[in-house]
DNA sequence: CGCCAGGCTTCTA
DNA sequence: TAGAAGCATGGC
């Protein structure tokens, strides 16, 4: 556990000694595009149908809109705060390559999303850039999604099926409209059952998802690792195979295999602000 | 104007 | 079966 205590202060659930928790590192780090920072130290998002103001002052965080209930049901599994964040880190920095990228972006968390919705933003996402994926995801939401508090919840599939690339327009998706119709097609019929490949062994799930067009093993990994939790899973992009370059030309070590998809995630952040930093000069 | 963006599909040899 | 072109859109 990466906090201490729990409290609950009206609709506000409290946690007091938290750990392994930054909020830019986890909620702007291009896994989610669904939060925007409100404020120096406070971001705004919709999850599993709920809105939330995530608020944090030093090792407390506020939940703000959550219920003790949701906490338990939702946010806890969705911040992955039943994982030992400190132990991961400690063994991941046995490494000197990795210790680097943990000591960079040591609040990253990888986030328990939505099967279907990380499926769907990952499709969006390619050969595209974060500021844009968001406003895709954002637009898609609008016009698509239900109406509660505080904004839109992600479309489910079924909402989608029978639509035309036409329909989707406003999105302005642009090529990516048919590969979102196809896989909401695919999951709202069944013939993709989501909770199967849940249960799938790795290399078979990876291939049901690529059954849908315009999802290839990069795509099929994000939804996999962020929407199924498979934390073995390493989405190969263009900045990781970059990195695994630079750093293991001899492979990845095999120790870590296991969680290569948190690795991943500490490493794509640390390539990504190397590359800032040398344009910089 | 050109180049590029958390890739994939399609065409070509 | 590998390699390159084409893909919609928008920021720079």
């Amino acid at each position: 556990m990466d906090y201490k205590n729990i409290n609950v202060c009206g609709n506000t659930v409290i946690l007091t000694g938290v750990q392994n928790f930054g909020m830019d590192d986890t909620l702007d780090c291009g896994q989610s595009f669904r939060w925007e920072k409100i404020a120096d130290n406070k971001y705004e998002g919709i999850a599993f149908s709920r809105h939330l103001v995530v608020e944090m002052e030093k090792d407390k965080l506020m939940l703000h809109g959550s219920s003790l209930d949701d906490f338990n049901n939702i946010w806890c599994a969705y911040f992955d705060f039943d994982r030992d964040y400190g132990q991961l880190k400690k063994e991941l920095s046995k490494d000197p390559v990795l210790a680097k990228a943990v000591k960079f972006a040591g609040g990253i968390r990888v986030l328990r999303q939505d099967s279907w919705e990380a499926l769907c933003t990952f499709i969006l996402s390619q050969n595209n850039n974060i500021p844009r994926i968001k406003g895709l995801v954002k637009r898609l939401c609008e016009n698509f999604g239900e109406e509660i508090e505080g904004g839109f919840t992600f479309p489910e599939a079924k909402k989608l099926t029978g639509l035309t690339a036409e329909d989707l327009a406003p999105v302005r998706a642009g090529f990516r409209a048919k590969y979102i119709l196809d896989a909401a097609e695919k999951v709202a019929s069944g013939s993709i059952n989501m909770s199967a490949v849940c249960e799938l062994p790795v290399d078979e799930a990876r291939a049901e998802l690529m059954k849908i067009l315009g999802v290839g093993p990069k795509v099929a990994d994000c939804a996999l690792l962020f929407g199924f939790n498979r934390i073995e899973c390493m989405p190969a992009d263009v900045w990781i195979k970059r990195a695994l370059e630079m750093f293991y030309p001899c492979g990845f070590p095999t120790k870590y295999m296991p969680v290569a998809g948190l690795a991943q995630q500490y490493l794509y952040h640390y390539v990504r602000s190397c590359e800032d930093a040398m344009n910089r000069e």
